[in-house]
DNA sequence: ACACAAATTGTGTGCGCACACACCATAATT
DNA sequence: AATTATGGTGTGTGCGCACACAATTTGTGT
């Protein structure tokens, strides 16, 4: 039954040689004649040997450190579940002595960044996941880290220029688009105002929120729908009064007719706003599912969301970066998970399935 | 470092008894004495343990059949999809012994169930993944398997009766309700007639169907949006002369407004119908990411796709049952997995995120 | 031809668990 | 009293791999 796996022993009788001499081919280590290195590499040549895991993993036995760096889960829902997925996943490996260490910087303040990723840099560790919101700032910190071959994997914001072990998120210029097509939808083809609504950003060292916006544009000028006009605004904290002044504004056109927010966060705010004001019938288009949002999606105060995951993506993350420290497993350079759609009617499915 | 982690070793130092007999208590097979058996369960009580399932996979060595009991995946790429999720997790767990069978029965026809049941039930497999599409058929077939302890896990179609060891699938009646709000937004607030298609399907005997058509039109009677009539066809298969008929007489009414259809096959197969009808203003919501649907909604034809994700049902089927033989681990009674939305937008982003 | 160093190769051990087996008491049987 | 059950307990081994170390062969210099 079980004869069929090839295990060392089995290679190296059939090499003639022993199985110190193909563990030493196998991973390179220690010296081999040019005669038993041709022998062994035949025969691996000709058969397919994958190296049992489990058997790996139990006699490895070593502890793993990884550090975790992203925003702080205090300030954002959003990376509170990123962090929950990060606890998830650090639970499911923590009897193979996985550590998961979180760091985290403020959201809002580009320079702690620095210093906080120049603690993970002291922490030595094993491993690392990062959410490189910040484009300019994370650049020179991965240079070191490539220097030391410490793996470290991207997640939520690509930074292509870095080159991580992997990179887990979604296509962002789709994600616009897609957020374009609800709404377009939404419009029961009547025309007006559309807007792209970012708060508290600062844009020109975001690229990703740029992306979205992007998409958004381009399918409707790409689409024949071109009765409606697309406005963006930049918004400011909502504790900062122009930002009660400027959305007002915007309200207060009567061809307004639809919005997309480009952070979950900001989600919730401008929902909160819309109900505020009783002009649930401008149509609502957000991002993920925070608390927050859902209860709004079930008052019908907003129409769509797309979910980023970002749960799981954190959860990949580290999962990712366990199977190459323990496992030796190359993971996928870019995983881009799926735009998942969530309206009233599947939003209770997502709910119940937890990471799926 | 890694002495957290609780050996069998240290329960039984801690005892003061062998491990041997620490293994007797925690596997209750030998006899063990009251003296021992209090000290070792004391010590289980305060400290938790968790085996390490990796040494306990490594050491078992057993190998494991298991059956899968489906659809002929000739018949319906819906039922490839199944397939092919079942051969990515056989190929996965080959290597520690696991080894799938598939057993194929008709599509259209209930008897040949109960006969390739029965060559399951005399392959004596050490755990069976079946879509029980069939109601009547399959409820005899479990309690056999029940008798013999063999683990059985449903996917696709539940059947609470028959109480499995998980049951992998979503909740038919919210698809239903879902296909309806898609359908709803579709309309750009025109109203008209909106048609449930079933084809080539007996419908006395799949309650899955019949739950979709129940969401889809109490979603119309629970909405204000009393504009729409709507109808339910059940087509015959499309070979048959009557279906062209039927359908055609159908659409042939300039109230059509939209067509929900309830089978992954039957979407292809009523798309093509209004590609060659010219009739892509009728608009379709169907199911699943097969290649003619996925061509279809580039082509618009196709306005919307629920993706049941039959690959990833089966993969999940097989994976479960693998986690309890191997790992002594319980999978979740009802896996329900999200209710997936598909339009052109978000198309591509499942495309390439595979098995997300 | 010898000693000794270097290169190469083989053997042994542990990882944690499950299970087979051997052992030792004591009780039951002849 | 000698023998055999029997319940209770401990020890030993293998699963496949990685790595340390011992053993062996080959090479070098004198």
């Amino acid at each position: 039954m079980n004869t069929k796996n090839i295990r060392i022993k089995d290679i190296a009788q059939l090499a003639g040689v022993s199985v110190g001499t193909v563990d030493r081919v196998l991973h390179n280590r220690g010296r081999v004649s040019d005669d038993a290195l041709k022998k062994v590499l035949s025969v691996l040549d000709q058969i397919d040997y994958k190296p049992n895991l489990i058997a790996r993993t139990l006699g490895a036995n070593k502890s793993y450190k990884i550090a975790a760096l992203i925003p702080n889960p205090d300030q954002d829902p959003y990376w509170a579940s990123s962090k929950s997925g990060i606890n998830q996943a650090e639970a499911e490996w923590l009897r193979y002595g996985v550590t998961v260490q979180p760091f985290f910087f403020n959201l809002y303040d580009k320079n702690t960044f620095t210093e906080v990723a120049k603690r993970v840099t002291d922490s030595n560790p094993d491993g690392i996941l990062v959410a490189p919101i910040f484009y300019h700032e994370t650049l020179p910190f991965f240079d070191e880290f490539r220097e030391r071959g410490i793996p470290y994997v991207l997640f939520n914001t690509n930074i292509h220029e870095v080159q991580p072990l992997s990179f887990i998120g979604q296509d962002l210029y789709q994600s616009g688009r897609l957020g374009a097509e609800l709404m377009h939808l939404s419009q029961n083809g009547k025309a007006g105002i559309l807007a792209v609504l970012h708060v508290n950003e600062d844009l020109s060292n975001s690229v990703h929120l740029a992306e979205k916006e992007k998409g958004f544009r381009e399918y409707f000028s790409d689409t024949r729908a071109k009765a409606f006009e697309i406005r963006t605004l930049n918004l400011t904290s909502p504790n900062n009064p122009s930002f009660e002044k400027e959305l007002l504004q915007l309200i207060n056109d009567d061809r307004i007719r639809g919005l997309f927010v480009s952070t979950s966060k900001a989600t919730a705010i401008v929902a909160s706003f819309l109900e505020k004001h009783n002009r649930s019938d401008v149509k609502l288009i957000g991002y993920d599912m925070l608390e927050e949002n859902i209860a709004f999606m079930k008052k019908g105060v907003i129409d769509f969301l797309i979910n980023q995951n970002p749960k799981r993506q954190a959860f990949l993350g580290i999962n990712h970066l366990v199977g190459q420290l323990i496992l030796h497993k190359n993971p996928p350079a870019n995983e881009l998970l799926p735009l998942e759609i969530i309206s009233r009617e599947n939003l209770a499915s997502y709910l119940s399935s937890g990471i799926h």
